[in-house]
DNA sequence: TTTTATT
């Protein structure tokens, strides 16, 4: 299915260059594998035993997206002994788990000019096969992996496809040579385009699916309803309590006490998020709350001798209606593993 | 007319 390259050993040692690989370091070429096609629900836990089972592993990481912790499809693994990496690639490529069947094989030196090296390619002749698309854009580069999107139910090709290049310059040759371009003997000219990037497109969706999921659990069609309708049954759901007058909301009456925020970082309302993985980071909240408005402040709270996040953080938004939409819309939100819990944060300091 | 391949 997929093109077998991937990884390779690296090039011949340069003339009169430099003698690698004499000073004890360890050469990643030969013991680091990627694995690819892994089932959307495998965790970090079953993907560690199931390459641990070959023989030691130094270290190994199932690639979640940042935002919602959800696995990406694909991991790291990273080997004692070079001779159990050279093993994992014999006895569990080609592995069927579930629907998938996982492809294994040495990574490449990670670097900047192997991203971003996937293409979209549509109008493709329904008839040219997975190997006639590659013999096209073989002539640009060394494919790393291609694919033709067929019909789930009769297996036709719908006419698009991708193709991942080793290096991204290669992509940018290929789009150049080969969009609007018709291949021999086909009656349309093809487009040929970067691939829509998974990580980049995860926060658009996310919002896409929050603002849709919340406005129709609870508020109906949003062709019914205004703005200010919505917001105040979003706001009902943040509460969890029954709100009777929108005006309440304008008016911000009962709410006296709750986040709003003065002191050093400045006015604003200060939201609190609960449930954070000892991973958490600032960049995850900023990422989560950003897109619903102007965050000026996010902070973990980390313990002070591990350094890690204690479940929990803060993040300060400038404005009412859009903190209470980030509210409404990630509380009871699934990060990874964990539900969060989202609200303002109530001061329970005051002593009247 | 968009699958999940770079920590």
């Amino acid at each position: 299915m997929e093109s077998q390259v991937g990884g390779g050993p690296a090039g011949p040692a340069l003339p009169n260059g430099p003698l690698l690989g004499t000073n004890g370091a360890t050469d990643d070429s030969k013991t680091n594998l990627i694995v690819n096609y892994l089932p959307q629900n495998m965790t970090q836990d079953e993907f560690k035993s199931l390459f641990g089972s070959i023989g030691d592993i130094e270290s190994c990481k199932l690639v979640r997206d940042k935002i919602t912790g959800q696995s990406l499809g694909y991991g790291f693994v990273n080997y004692s002994d070079p001779n159990d990496a050279d093993k994992a690639i014999n006895t569990l490529n080609g592995l069927k788990l579930q629907t998938k069947t996982i492809k294994v094989s040495y990574a490449r030196p990670s670097s900047a000019s192997i991203r971003d090296a996937n293409l979209y390619v549509s109008g493709l002749p329904k008839t040219m096969s997975q190997k006639e698309m590659e013999q096209l854009f073989s002539q640009y580069g060394r494919i790393i992996t291609s694919r033709i999107l067929v019909d789930q139910v009769t297996g036709v090709s719908r006419g698009v496809g991708f193709i991942r290049f080793d290096k991204r310059i290669e992509a940018e040759e290929a789009i150049k040579g080969l969009n609007g371009q018709k291949p021999l003997g086909a009656a349309e000219p093809i487009t040929v385009k970067f691939a829509n990037n998974p990580s980049q497109k995860t926060g658009q969706a996310l919002l896409t699916h929050l603002y849709q999921s919340s406005a129709r659990r609870y508020a109906g069609p949003l062709h019914h309803q205004t703005q200010r309708f919505r917001l105040d049954n979003l706001l009902n759901m943040a509460y969890g309590v029954k709100r009777f007058s929108p005006i309440a909301i304008d008016g911000m009456s009962g709410l006296a006490g709750v986040g709003l925020s003065g002191g050093a970082a400045g006015a604003g309302w200060c939201i609190f998020v609960y449930n954070l993985s000892p991973e958490a980071d600032e960049s995850v909240l900023w990422q989560l709350f950003g897109p619903f408005g102007a965050v000026t402040n996010v902070k973990v709270i980390r313990d002070f001798t591990t350094n890690k996040c204690k479940g929990f953080g803060f993040v300060t938004m400038t404005n009412y209606d859009e903190a209470a939409m980030a509210i409404a819309s990630l509380n009871g939100y699934r990060l990874g593993e964990r539900v969060l819990q989202v609200s303002f944060k109530t001061s329970k300091q005051h002593k009247a």
